[in-house]
DNA sequence: TGATGTTTTAAATAAATGATTAAATTTTGT
DNA sequence: ACAAAATTTAATCATTTATTTAAAACATCA
């Protein structure tokens, strides 16, 4: 009796015939994705550069995950969580005042920005061209959070919402504009790393400012 | 004797056949071209789709622009002055004072984003996937600007830099995040717009506090 | 080892898409 | 109105790219 290899798909966990490879080729061909996903977007990335990235035969990537389109559902799930999920740990934390919160998201958001340079670019854009990958329960989960009920509990008489998105636009705006700002003069020779590490320690100082001043 | 369509190309505004139509072929694949190619960048999107966003046939941007990459260079070009030059020009107004040029550029630049709310991530995507786009002697003009030399004599303290790419940061981020924003609870109805004209006071508000407090 | 099941490969297919052609239509200048 | 020039159209071409196929290679285990 013949079933086509898709058949198999679902029982693949259960039945391995090459054991114990350093990496599976599943798990090969997701990492190329990864990479070549959130470096291009789906519409500029080609089967072929993710097969090639991967050093892998293209007909593979069907084999393991049916369509382009699937696999790049896959890899967007887990940008996505990767994303949100991080920010939104780190603004519900319980055990943390507001300024601490500040400082936790400046310091280590930074830090995975920063190993994820094309993480901001790639969820704003894919999100923009289909809004439906986007469950609204995540927004939700940021901008109602423990870090909401301590602001408005020092300040109610900030607007939460400006301050969050504040916070974030001066996180993940510099990781944006990274293209441009590395082409100007001043950061002619590998600067912007160092640059964008000063601003861990410059954001919770801004925002001291802004939480300590009557307006 | 034949000649070639292309070869009338560059006679084009010498002689027009049709004249007096209420707007032009060319201008019509134009303005197909910015909506379509700010809305979904150059991979993303298809000749057909300019076409059919003009209602004009498919052969027609080839006869007057040659080819895709042709037309979207052309738009490039303007989205990218557009982008840059605006902020450029009010970073250098020769009359106004620091806060002034604070105030215009909440003021004029979020306007203008309200207005063109593709513009940033095209922008920003664009040179990325192709950072050759993007001519050095423009990031100059931002960072070398009236603004710096202003800002460079009141504090010399404060870092130039970072004080640029926070009011760029504060500024434009929240239209890269509207997608985002617009999905969440509080914002369901419309209430996006209002919310960033509401930036419009409050960022000249917060680069004031930072700008008088000694750090 | 050989039968069975699984993975990988090279080649083929089909759909999408940028570009071109030649003919038809419209405009212009006389 | 006529001829020449310019524009527009429908059809087609050529290339790229996602997907499928069938056979080969490999692994597992009785």
């Amino acid at each position: 009796m013949f079933f086509h290899p898709y058949f198999w798909l679902k029982f693949r966990s259960h039945k391995m015939a090459k054991k114990n490879k350093d990496i599976s080729t599943e798990e090969k061909i997701k990492e190329a994705a990864r990479i070549v996903f959130t470096r291009k977007g789906f519409a500029a990335t080609r089967t072929r550069d993710i097969a090639e990235e991967a050093g892998l035969n293209l007909a593979l990537l069907n084999y393991y995950f049916r369509s382009k389109e699937k696999l790049f559902h896959l890899i967007m799930e887990e940008k996505f969580e990767q994303f949100f999920g991080t920010i939104a740990r780190l603004l519900n934390d319980e055990g943390s005042s507001l300024e601490e919160k500040v400082q936790a998201v400046a310091n280590d958001y930074i830090d995975m920005l920063l190993q994820n340079p094309d993480l901001p670019i790639f969820v704003l854009s894919e999100i923009k061209n289909n809004p439906g990958l986007f469950s609204d329960r995540i927004a939700g989960k940021l901008m109602t959070s423990k870090f909401y009920e301590q602001l408005s509990s020092i300040r109610p008489d900030i607007n939460v919402f400006h301050f969050i998105l504040n916070l974030l636009s001066m996180i993940i705006f510099p990781i944006l504009a990274e293209p441009i700002i590395t082409r100007t003069e001043a950061f002619k020779s590998g600067e912007f790393k160092k640059f964008v590490l000063e601003r861990k320690k410059m954001i919770p100082i801004w925002f001291h400012t802004i939480l300590h001043t009557e307006v």
